[in-house]
DNA sequence: GGTGCAAATGCAAGAAGTCGCATCAGCCAC
DNA sequence: GTGGCTGATGCGACTTCTTGCATTTGCACC
């Protein structure tokens, strides 16, 4: 599930899920491909939405439904991973390499990652006084940045 | 913004709406006065549809657009909070006196509160390495729970 | 009790998904 | 190369909000 971080790695990470869906009886299909396409070109994160606009640029004939559904089955092949933005909709991370979550300000909308060990003291709290396993990709934690708080409370809606 | 726990203040909360919203020159119209009194019987947390669905048996007349748009004037008084829940979707803390975040197991979709002494641990890291204020009232922590990791990691959709 | 202005409401359209179902088409076996 | 099984697609309807705009109405002032 986890994938190597090279540039000829991602490539053949990405090269990989044709076959890997065979393996599963799932197809591939000129849909599937033309989001794989797509996906292989984006770094980090994507929602839905763009997703769907990306694949209708290449192809206009692109359904919602189809590409919705799709990003399960990747999900399910572990190349990407869904979790929810500051405003709740759906985000993906593309090739997760280290599982990070993600802070963001309220204030300025501002986004930042965080990474395993910065979260490390929730994770292991939580995993040794309730032995709940935190997916740690799904984590997004609102509040109030450094420089929106030193300029004043702004409260915009998140 | 802290409300007090007794019964009686719970009520003194509410009932000091209708003024609270004249200071600011906002108006108590027969709408919010429902919205408050559903929201007076409500423990804990609600969704929007949820909130739309139980004023709609009240009065049927109720429009979605006026309860989401009071909602965030309520929040503004600081007599509810929103956040998201496991799927993303918007879900208010009614009265929220002790703020916390929650737990939510993608096995079993069980869910549980965070309180704030549990999830200091990260507030403060992230207070002292960074200089952000987190929201604890917006923190959703998306995992598997003890049960469900004894079972088997079952993948549902959170 | 009336008047006027700004706040709220109602309505309609739109965004972002989600779901069920009929049809289509990969792909495995022959 | 063909056929058939089953997974995938396309489509339409629905959910949950969100936003713009015209109309209504609360309420402060006279």
């Amino acid at each position: 599930m986890s994938v190597g971080g090279s540039v000829a790695e991602r490539a053949g990470a990405w090269a990989s899920v044709r076959d890997r869906l065979r393996e599963r009886g799932l197809r591939w299909t000129p849909q599937r491909r033309l989001m794989v396409d797509v996906l292989a070109q984006t770094d980090g994160h994507i929602t839905g939405a763009e997703l769907v606009e990306r694949c209708r640029e290449l192809d206009p004939a692109t359904i919602p439904s189809t590409v919705y559904r799709t990003l399960d089955v990747l999900e399910q092949l572990g190349v990407i991973r869904h979790g929810h933005g500051r405003d709740g909709r759906e985000e993906f991370h593309v090739l997760p390499q280290n599982e990070h979550g993600h802070l963001f300000c309220s204030g300025c909308s501002g986004s930042w990652d965080i990474e395993a060990p910065e979260a490390s003291p929730l994770v292991r709290a939580l995993r040794r006084q309730r032995g709940f396993a935190v997916d740690l990709s799904h984590l997004t934690v609102v509040g109030v940045c450094e420089d929106c708080s030193s300029d004043r409370g702004v409260a915009r809606r998140s």
